[in-house]
DNA sequence: TATATTATGGCATATAATGGCAAAAGATAG
DNA sequence: CTATCTTTTGCCATTATATGCCATAATATA
């Protein structure tokens, strides 16, 4: 699984290097280093492709006469992307996602079990910086009925 | 499956790139870039010919008794159209149906798993622009059950 | 300390998107 | 039935973006 937080630097093209401990997650448990990247609020997540076919055969049995799970997959879907790791290990972040999550060049990387999530540096800082620790603390409870 | 979205540029006669994604999907499952594209409500949807036979199979298995089912199958059939994608990528989407879904110049695309949607930006942008997030945070607990 | 691996910048090349033009095909009017 | 106009189609040119590859610096490992 991912775990652990890495601060990487994007290129003036938009590509990340993704941190070689993710990578190697990916070639031992998935065999295969491409991602697929979606938007998520103020951040992006990344899924191994594995992960997400899994969610997409989930997906394609529902009817569409809901309009509104309807609208939900056209979001869920419209904004996931591709993105193959390149020889570096380094995949490119298309602009778009680049500026939903107000991506510059600093970003941090997030393992979150079977997702990876990348925030912008500034972003990430603003929300998990002072304070998390406080919000984990509160939570305590809960992570208490894991076994934690 | 598709995914992702695109915003591309018709040309003045009609014609519109499919995004390269879309065109590899194409290649790859269904070894052939030919689409049937057809409206439905306020966009239209472009299948890949092997899925519109298989929805063509589905629809001929039901009576038609039912007036109305008749009327929408003849409004689903009747507007449909192949359109071939040419050498530089780019299918000609017919007057009528760029009439109908509003498209001028300025065209949004989606892979909707399946299928491609494509819009008008100006209508993209009214119905799924700000506040779409909200939407699918609204129906996550739909979502929840499939998986994410 | 030597060696491998990782992160990242720079550059050359390939591919994608799309505008423009003209030939071919089809429609319409006289 | 033919001349004219319109639409479709193929192809070339241009631009922007994506991709592959090499170089280097930083870090980790033996």
């Amino acid at each position: 699984m991912f775990r652990g937080r890495y601060e990487h630097t994007m290129t003036k093209t938009g590509r990340v290097s993704i941190p070689s401990k993710f990578r190697e997650v990916c070639r031992k448990k998935y065999s295969d280093e491409t991602f697929v990247i979606t938007n998520f609020d103020r951040y992006l997540i990344a899924y191994p492709i594995r992960e997400w076919n899994e969610l997409e055969k989930k997906l394609s049995k529902i009817s569409i006469t809901d309009g509104k799970v309807t609208s939900s997959i056209r979001y869920l879907m419209g904004n996931a992307v591709d993105c193959p790791v390149d020889n570096q290990g380094r995949v490119l972040i298309p602009q778009s996602l680049r500026s939903y999550a107000a991506i510059e060049t600093e970003v941090v990387l997030v393992g979150m079990l079977k997702k990876i999530e990348i925030w912008s540096k500034e972003i990430w800082e603003k929300e998990n910086g002072s304070g998390a620790f406080e919000t984990f603390i509160q939570s305590r409870e809960v992570l208490a009925g894991y076994g934690l």
